[in-house]
RNA sequence: GUGGAUAUGGUGAAGCGGUUAACACAAACGACUGUGACUCGUUCAUACGUGGGUUCGAUCCCCACUAUCCACCCCA
């Protein structure tokens, strides 16, 4: 039996990351219009580390962690999410003592010891941002249009915008006891779930599926009508911005975020595309999470998107490369002349293929044809005495007769296509 | 961690107790006498997830295991 991958580890193959590629350029292309660098982060930290900002009692950090001891007997961790690490970083490296307001993004693959399903696999890849140092409204509407602007370059209007607030810690507590006092009534026709969370976590039972605790929240007092003035004022500024800048979005009042982190505005881009995997990206503020790391008090707001969750929404699009010129060649004297004209194509930034075979010249031209090659370029003995050869255009199927030499074969392309090489091509 | 479904070649799949394990796509080669896409021909699973069992006989029935998928929990 041949040895397989880990169950939730995924291999990305040509054909798919193109995809994957394409995603990840625009990502870096539109976060770049708002000023943000990438920075690279490890994908080992110290456990603690996640303990600390993503919150003891949440499920990630309770059973979904990938933890061992290392050799040096530390306890360490891969990461589950990226915005620890950002801002362990921001903090270690001192970064605010330069200036506080860092905007950074980043992408790379991170890890939970789920049950993989649609959507979700335990090696799965984030692509994230962060801007520290703001607090100003206006920020949370710039990472939110930015956010957005991502979505419709890929040309994606599926997943859309929705918003909430989450309060801070002078308020949240007023809500959440409001809350308790509201279900403590109806305790009996929630699920067993929420029963349980009734003291750990009651905000779940607002966006908990079964029937039952959607009955029963119905009439729920709202996060949104106990926030203190200046929570109240931060949502209203907030959305104000998200008008100035015509960004859409809905308010979800029942929005409730799993990680211990997040203060005021918590958003997530939505689809019903994706079955359970509803939440396509994700983020909020997060004024209180670099003091709890052991940081100055600075504010923060970030998101999260799954690339697997974008990708499946990418699903219809077909996402190729295609060489600009393939050389068929016929006997030896060709084939040796076929390879010198490839690598001095290459080497000039062409995107060429040959046959390493000897194959006929029928077989190369279908292997051109599959290739999907721009032109293609056919000799043998006749052209190697000529010192020309015919060019074939293999979209219109003309044909040029060009000189045997790297220049003039660019230039008989060059004169029909002008589109760059080594695009990827989007139907 | 829990539940359900499914496991036949590179892919999509038919077959449901005894068959040369269909068909299609992909792939390779060839024909149309140095030029792809159309057409045609040839080749392509000692093999039906793994291990047991029932049977004269099992891809088809039973059991176990494993894997995958989907859902729950939770989350991007």
């Amino acid at each position: 039996m041949a040895i397989t991958g880990i169950k939730g580890f995924n291999d990305i193959l040509p054909g798919e990351v193109e995809k994957w590629q394409y995603i990840e350029a625009t990502a870096r292309r539109v976060f770049e219009l708002y000023g943000l660098s990438e920075i690279r982060i490890p994908i080992l930290e110290k456990t603690e580390l996640f303990c600390r900002s993503i919150g003891d009692a949440t499920d990630i950090v309770e059973k979904e962690m990938y933890s061992f001891v290392d050799k040096g007997e530390n306890k360490v961790t891969m990461r589950p999410e990226g915005t620890a690490s950002v801002m362990r970083a921001y903090v270690e490296h001192k970064m605010h003592a330069v200036d506080p307001v860092a905007r950074l993004y980043y992408m790379g693959p991170m890890f939970r010891y789920e049950r993989p399903q649609k959507g979700r696999y335990r090696q799965f890849h984030q692509i994230g941002a962060e801007i520290t140092g703001v607090a100003a409204p206006s920020v949370d509407a710039q990472v939110l249009t930015m956010l957005t602007h991502f979505f419709n370059e890929l040309g994606l209007t599926e997943p859309s915008l929705q918003i909430n607030s989450l309060g801070c810690p002078c308020c949240r507590p007023l809500y959440r006891d409001a809350l308790k006092k509201f279900l403590l009534d109806r305790i009996d026709s929630l699920c067993e779930d929420c029963k349980r969370r009734y003291e750990s976590n009651p905000l779940r039972a607002l966006d908990c599926k079964s029937a039952g605790c959607q009955e029963a929240t119905k009439g729920a007092p709202s996060m949104l009508d106990y926030l203190c003035g200046e929570c109240s004022a931060h949502f209203d500024q907030t959305r104000k911005y998200l008008e100035l800048a015509g960004t859409p979005y809905a308010i979800n009042k029942r929005m409730v975020r799993g990680l211990d982190y997040y203060t005021r505005t918590t958003f997530e881009m939505v689809t019903t595309l994706l079955g359970a995997q509803s939440a396509v990206a994700a983020g909020g503020r997060y004024d209180g999470l670099i003091a709890e790391i052991g940081g100055p008090q600075i504010p923060g707001i970030g998101f999260a998107m799954g690339v697997e969750r974008v990708a499946l929404l990418l699903a219809e699009k077909e996402f190729s490369r295609r060489p600009d010129l393939f050389i068929a060649a016929m006997g030896e004297d060709a084939h040796a002349e076929a390879f010198r004209l490839m690598s001095a194509l290459q080497r000039g930034g062409a995107a060429v293929e040959i046959d390493y075979e000897g194959k006929s010249l029928k077989s190369q031209m279908r292997r051109a044809d599959k290739f999907n090659s721009r032109f293609t370029l056919i000799i043998g003995g006749d052209e190697l005495s000529r010192g020309t050869a015919p060019l074939k255009d293999m979209d219109g199927g003309t044909q040029s007769e060009v000189p045997l030499d790297a220049e003039s074969i660019r230039a008989g392309m060059n004169g029909i296509y002008s589109v760059p090489s080594e695009t990827i091509i989007i139907e």
